[in-house]
DNA sequence: TCTCCTGGCACGTTTGAATGGT
DNA sequence: AACCATTCAAACGTGCCAGGAG
């Protein structure tokens, strides 16, 4: 991955004098996450990432990694990670291709994953990388384990949470901000669907290098067809063309007849990017088949969230075609939130910068990503939303405010670790929507926006 | 019949205790 | 006694696959 600093020059990026001005330039937007490994995301995204869901809970694959900058060293932080859905739909693989099977069904406890060092100091954030290595998802709506629960067959995006704040228990009142990764959505699936994916996993996760073709091919594999098993035989044969074809492609309203698609790079991107495909009708492929001359400029680059203001029309121009499959299945959701597959151009780091009033709302990008709302405007962001609440009534403040909705008197049982909570790990922190819902209409005045997703588990606190 | 889910299985990685050498 | 390196086994994480539920 790129180094922030290399790409300062290229997006805009704030300069670190600028953090000179003090504590509060920190808050106000120079918070800098990174994914690492954009490259092997973007690569599960052009296929399109499946992670499996089991009881016990399963850990993502790829597993989600940060890094952070622009944090006020000596002050403590806390990072968690929560799952927002994608769209309102529930997905089936049916015939090499994921399709709409109707409505989601009601949203699982939503729970947001607490990373363990949490809290720490700002400087140990930043020193190195953030893994979320030990998150699992389970399908078990009645988990105890704390780990996060999801749907199968429906589609979700992991969200990144940054809070300052001294300890758990102050959480609710200090300033936090979101990002994501538009290449790190996915769908939940309890088996492989796209044996693409599998492929790819096997690939490279090391825990399942037993599965691999090459030396030690084991009994498990040898007798059998390694890419159509018996069962998994409504797949087709992966041909090399169609090995990065997009697994959504149904979806995307350009259609199934990949051949005319061939025609340039964005045409290819197309057929590599179930994401890219539409979100980057004239952009550059971010498949490893691209022809793209600047690297850089596909997997090394690093991606603003949100962009600086200079650079949004660029990106809502690259993004706004989503080629999410709820967005071409009439539930813009997110689409024009700028879930964007993986941007080629746009640089992999999620930012926050200094507030701009005549920017896009952030708010109004933020949830609108998960939910079948009507395709935003211009106003969208990009591939990742950025919760922050300038809308709050604080103009130049980005950051927003926890507050629960219950009330400073509420408890906060789950943030104190396993005790009497529901959920015995301490890192993990359970939600009830509806009481997310009153939470960000508070807020925003904009309930229909905020309701369907918790940006946090309120209802543990 | 089809789709989706579950649980057991084999295999590889990770982890930490035990052991031995310096 | 303290530290370091190596070994080894248990725990854990994976995908595969047969079978069951709806």
């Amino acid at each position: 991955m790129q180094s922030i600093r290399d790409l300062k020059p290229n997006f805009s990026v704030p300069p670190p004098s600028s953090m000179a001005a003090g504590p509060d330039a920190y808050l106000q937007g120079n918070i800098r996450m990174t994914m690492e490994d954009p490259e092997l995301w973007k690569n599960f995204c052009e296929i399109g990432t499946e992670m499996i869901i089991t009881k016990p809970g399963r850990r993502m694959f790829p597993h989600s990694k940060i890094n952070l900058s622009g944090l006020i060293p000596c002050a403590k932080y806390i990072l968690l990670v929560d799952m927002v859905p994608e769209d309102g739909f529930r997905y089936k693989w049916n015939k090499e291709k994921w399709e709409v099977a109707g409505k989601a069904e009601p949203q699982p406890p939503c729970r947001t994953y607490l990373h363990p060092e949490s809290p720490a100091p700002g400087s140990h954030w930043m020193k190195q990388s953030i893994s979320f290595l030990k998150l699992k998802l389970t399908n078990n709506t009645l988990d105890q384990h704390g780990h996060i629960i999801l749907h199968s067959m429906h589609r979700y995006h992991p969200r990144f949470h940054i809070v300052q704040a001294d300890d758990l228990f102050s959480v609710r009142w200090s300033v936090f901000q979101t990002f994501t990764f538009p290449e790190t959505s996915f769908t939940a699936v309890t088996a492989y669907q796209n044996t693409k994916i599998t492929k790819l996993k096997i690939d490279h996760n090391p825990f399942a290098k037993g599965f691999r073709d090459e030396g030690t091919n084991k009994k498990r594999r040898s007798n059998k067809n390694p890419v159509c098993p018996d069962k998994r035989s409504k797949t087709s044969e992966d041909s090399p063309a169609d090995f990065c074809r997009s697994s959504y492609e149904g979806y995307d309203g350009e259609g199934g007849d990949p051949p005319k698609r061939k025609e340039a790079d964005g045409v290819k991107e197309e057929r590599y990017s179930p994401w890219a495909a539409e979100r980057e009708p004239g952009g550059r492929t971010g498949s490893p088949a691209g022809a793209d001359p600047d690297p850089r400029d596909v997997y090394n680059a690093e991606q603003l969230v949100p962009a600086p203001a200079s650079y949004q029309p660029y990106r809502f121009q690259e993004y706004g075609k989503s080629p999410s499959p709820s967005s071409s299945v009439g539930s813009s959701s997110h689409g024009g939130s700028g879930r964007g597959g993986f941007e080629s151009r746009v640089p992999d780091v999620a930012t926050v910068p200094d507030h701009d009033p005549s920017k896009p709302r952030a708010h109004e990008a933020g949830p609108s990503a998960c939910g079948p709302q009507p395709l935003a405007g211009p106003q969208d962001y990009t591939g990742v939303l950025n919760m922050t609440m300038a809308q709050a009534g604080k103009p130049g403040v980005i950051s927003h405010h926890i507050y629960s909705p219950y009330g400073a008197e509420q408890p906060l049982p789950q943030w104190s670790g396993p005790g009497p909570a529901q959920y015995p790990p301490p890192h993990h922190l359970t939600a009830d929507y509806a009481a997310q819902a009153v939470h960000h209409g508070y807020h925003h005045g904009n309930v229909a926006e905020w309701s369907q997703y918790p940006l946090f588990s309120y209802s543990c606190w």
